[in-house]
DNA sequence: GACGCGCGTCAAGGTTGCGTCAAGGTCCTA
DNA sequence: TAGGACCTTGACGCAACCTTGACGCGCGTC
């Protein structure tokens, strides 16, 4: 099920595309402004974002960038400002699309198919298998000698960024913004902390990991393989 | 470098794109009508396609259907139909953006750019192969004899900075710079001991180098193939 | 043949970073 | 309002890593 933030500073039109998009079957968060947004982009991890220029309290291009410094998600851009060198801006700061007001709702929905069309193949791995365990990154399920594992969503979003680039090293930073945003790059303490979770929860010894490897100084790595 | 291909029956308009986009860096394919589209987007395999509806021969649906039907490339729609149901059927057939005439040279510019950000991140990961390891620098991983060589973070910004320069010889000024900082550099202790450090884990006879090659009293140098 | 210079080698410290644990704190649910 | 699940925070011991200095070797110079 495809989730869509919007975020639109004036209540009217957020509510009518609240309501449009949930009749189609959207599963839709809204925020009223950039903090707001970015908060709920990290919390909810929306597949498609409609945002609205004009906020009162961040510019446009601060909260792309606010978007890109850790995700790729497809960003529509709202504006009533038809100016080329508007557009031009908002599309090099990171948006992959931009609509002026007013616009046609069914115009809107294709775009937001068309955005949601391209991001769709990037979900190529559907089970990672290690001889210890299975990840279902679809179905979110994590299998351990035949039971269920049950990992917390913080735990489930490192577990997923990790096993997504099996063998290749993702420094601490990316890792931090990826999973708690990009103010927490510095809490290093978060990794550390969670890491020693998942390993308790999935490596057959985890006093000496085989899978989830660190790289002092540097990063964590998956090892599909298994190490040592 | 990126190949575009435009499709438009009016000469006029397809040259002036034409010219303005190689004036940008970019390689550009011009195609007159649908069949003749299809055809050199098979032989030249564009990385974006600007398509302007109308064509004399074909459906602007089945140009896309035709391009769809094996590629994945970003389409950008002209049009001087501005309705929403044209937006909508452009959208639906599998078009990535749709831009209305008349339209500024810069709007379409930057869609352009936003298209091959895109399907940018489609690229190999460049691994650098000597007869006795490989470097794999985005997964910052080092294999040697099938076995993992585990490198330190200074080790490892060393070898990239060698690896990066195959073949060329970088002055210690300029190594200590880049991974010790600008104070550093009048410290070749450390160049000495990190480079042999490197040399016991990847050379195969670390007392007589093949790889990382000294160049005395001037700097070091990468040597992909392997020397004496 | 003695000396200086540049490089390679080694090992002992000091420093930084990581794993671990447990005590609050927050939020949701019953 | 009480309980549980989850997240945050800080302290501590240990391992990984970096720094530093001493020594040896080869080569060119005087």
């Amino acid at each position: 099920m495809t989730r869509i933030l919007v975020v639109d500073d004036e209540p009217q039109l957020a509510r009518g595309l609240s309501v449009n998009l949930s009749a189609r079957g959207y599963e839709v968060d809204v925020a009223g402004d950039g903090r707001t947004a970015l908060e709920l982009s990290v919390a909810h991890r929306p597949d498609v974002v409609v945002l609205d220029l004009g906020l009162p309290d961040m510019d446009g291009a601060d909260v792309i960038n606010g978007l890109r410094a850790w995700s790729e998600v497809p960003i529509i851009v709202l504006s009533a400002r038809g100016q080329e060198t508007d557009k031009i801006a908002a599309l090099d700061s990171g948006a992959d699309d931009y609509v002026t007001k007013p616009f046609g709702m069914g115009e809107l929905l294709a775009r937001i198919r068309a955005a949601e069309r391209r991001s769709a193949p990037a979900e190529e791995t559907p089970a990672v298998e290690t001889e210890a365990f299975t990840v279902d990154l679809t179905a979110k399920r994590i299998v351990r000698e035949g039971i269920e594992v049950h990992l917390t969503p913080t735990e489930w979003s490192l577990v997923e960024v990790l096993v997504r680039n099996p063998g290749r090293l993702i420094p601490q930073r990316q890792l931090l913004k990826e999973v708690w945003g990009p103010t927490y790059e510095l809490e290093t303490n978060y990794l550390r902390v969670y890491m020693a979770q998942i390993r308790r929860k999935l490596e057959p010894d985890p006093s000496r990991p085989r899978y989830f490897i660190t790289e002092a100084g540097m990063g964590y790595r998956f090892e599909a393989a298994g190490r040592s």
